[in-house]
DNA sequence: AGAAACTGTGTCCCTCGGACACTTATATTT
DNA sequence: AAATATAAGTGTCCGAGGGACACAGTTTCT
């Protein structure tokens, strides 16, 4: 019944068997994500070919699939290795745990960009992924929240790091400042300007903020503002 | 320079001078768009190829390059389609606005969850599309947030909406209650329980709502507490 | 030693995006 | 009315990518 989910969950979760005839692994899986992730990092998802990932492992295409159900799975084990496991809380209040929290996960997706093209529609989570929402959840306990609640707020958060990175990527690589999405989005507005006022008025006053740190804070303490406000009213 | 969004931009936002000479065109963009739409909408954005939208209006695949420059535009422009323009916002302070702005726009989302695929990483948005952010960042008019921070309260809504919709489509259609997100985590929590403590429990106490629609108005409503707590601040 | 299990390779096939030449249809020009 | 320029849809071809499969070489167990 949830036949095709099983494979990717081996290979997330394990157990993996070792085998105990037969010629020596020259590779382990752990490498393989590697070279797949080194190859996202640098040049994207879309570059990341079982080609060019066994290239770059010095084996042939098919020798990957001894080790990998199929590139979906590939894909999704390069996601669980990129992100890692969550680090250790420090102590603290749930609002500066989660803050630190939130700033710790946007560290790892803005470096590894491509992995919000890999984590759009329905999918496992791995061990290390799954490591980072129990963080979260955890800094929560005590807050007078339910189970869910909890759950909601740490899906909220990631949302807005996502939605964070997502927005910083468009931006591009900020050795291109002319060519970013400021400057497009400008040019529209100056040729279509009329039909988006508040945009017009809004992109104006905004021109001269350095964007993400700014929209990225501004949205981490909305949020956190929003948590206070509940958990204080539920605490009265 | 940007000389590669150039062909996206036009096909967005025209012109499209119509040609004098030749036979007359079989299809219009329009037709096209709605056609991959209906593909997406059904079968998801991997199922949109050129040669299915070609069989749908019953000519070659080929005959589709005469519209479009390429396959990434033609996505594009489905999703502008697809989003549609915002629809005319109703009287109301800030908040009644936002809400109202971001169900809809959520409402929109979940009908073509493939629109999230579809737009990650950068790109140049179409009409439609900015007339969203239009409406969101002129609902702030008059709060006494800067420009820069009516922007970044539209992302931040724009980023749950995303969020809950990929969370949606993660549990699946609905009609299969049993193999979804919250069956295969709690299969997942049942071998490896131990190493998630504050989530096993997260997991036990959430067990009995309906998971989306309370994540939703959740983050929703945290969201615009947050913003709430800002303005007040400021006004005082 | 032989069998069993396993690894990496080479070959093949399918699908997809796209280039290009070609035929056919329309509107302008002579 | 005839010639011509322009544009629409088709057919053919190519390269890249994912993956199936049979094969040869290697290691361990009996």
């Amino acid at each position: 019944m949830d036949g095709e989910h099983t494979e990717v969950v081996r290979l997330l979760w394990g157990p993996h068997p070792k085998p105990a005839r037969g010629p020596r692994p020259t590779l382990d899986l752990e490498r393989i994500a590697r070279a797949g992730i080194e190859i996202a990092d640098s040049d994207g998802l879309a570059d990341v070919s079982m080609q060019r990932v066994a290239a770059r492992l010095g084996v042939t295409k098919m020798a990957l699939y001894r080790y990998v159900p199929g590139k979906a799975e590939l894909v999704a084990l390069m996601v669980d290795v990129a992100i890692g496991p969550c680090p250790e809380a420090r102590r603290g209040g749930w609002r500066e745990q989660l803050e630190e929290w939130a700033r710790q996960l946007f560290a790892v997706f803005r470096q590894h960009s491509w992995a919000l093209d890999a984590t759009v529609g329905p999918r496992v989570m791995g061990p290390a992924e799954l490591s980072w929402l129990e963080r979260a959840v955890s800094a929560l306990d005590g807050t007078g929240l339910s189970g869910a609640e909890r759950m909601d707020a740490a899906v909220l958060l990631v949302g807005h790091v996502r939605g964070i990175t997502q927005q910083a990527r468009a931006a591009g690589p900020a050795d291109d400042p002319e060519a970013q999405l400021g400057s497009i989005l400008g040019e529209l507005m100056r040729t279509h300007g009329e039909r988006f006022p508040a945009l017009t008025a809004a992109l104006v006053s905004a021109a001269r903020s350095d964007g993400q740190d700014q929209a990225w804070d501004f949205g981490l303490q909305r949020i956190l503002d929003g948590l206070a406000a509940l958990i204080d009213r539920r605490a009265h």
